[in-house]
DNA sequence: ATGACACATCGACGGTCATCGATGGAACCC
DNA sequence: GGGTTCCATCGATGACCGTCGATGTGTCAT
């Protein structure tokens, strides 16, 4: 097996994305794209911790902070924090023990306007 | 008082609904109730049939024409229609042997401000 | 009445997903 | 070094979902 750090670096900014369901006709492709990031944001625990991460005081919050509310285990929390951060949504950075969350209003704003006319 | 009245067409008369993920921290029913809605929203086949609908040039679509462009089977297509239908994201009203739909566009703009700040 | 057509429902199958316990690695403190 | 904390990864499991063929129901035309 190759190296894979266990250190990895976040997602690219891609922040462009998905034709606008009102605007023409999708074709699967773009359809397939568009779902891809909704059904990322169509669980209610990330949809909490997407929230506790836009709303944190600071502009970003702790994973040791963010498992205890959401009442999910561990290992649950920190599967549904990778999957909103391959979806671009927020960010992940390591600071020493702790790993720190940014949200990336940007892609958030992407969907919204996807289900704009 | 401005005599703005309210015109609902559709069955369900509020439509409003969903916290704003970035405005406050979800718990855990207002990000079920949403996660509900996204969803139905997060499939490539739902997705292209409600741009199918809200695109359609009388402002309607007829069952009969959406199967063939989505590429999937009858049962199906009749599957992910009832399920916008019950979202409330679109309306079904038979006429003779076709059923026609018609976007319901405030639903989808409850969505989309859902995920506003 | 008979057939053709449009659509919904049913039942089943294969794939995906959310969740957890167990494990492992990295950083910090003594 | 030894112990502790934080977090990712692995493996397993139970539930859910998209899809299709078969079938049922209602409508229209002949």
């Amino acid at each position: 097996m190759p190296s894979t750090k266990r250190i990895e670096r976040t997602a690219e900014p891609t922040v462009t994305c998905c034709a606008s369901v009102t605007a023409d006709a999708l074709d699967e492709a773009e359809a397939t794209e568009l779902a891809a990031l909704l059904k990322v944001l169509a669980d209610p625990a990330r949809l909490r911790l997407l929230s506790l991460i836009s709303t944190a005081p600071n502009g970003e919050a702790c994973a040791c902070d963010l498992g205890e509310v959401v009442g999910r285990s561990q290992p649950t929390i920190s599967h549904h924090l990778a999957m909103l951060v391959e979806a671009g949504l927020v960010t992940r950075e390591q600071r020493g023990r702790w790993a720190w969350y940014r949200p990336v209003p940007a892609q958030l704003a992407a969907v919204r306007d996807a289900l704009a006319p």
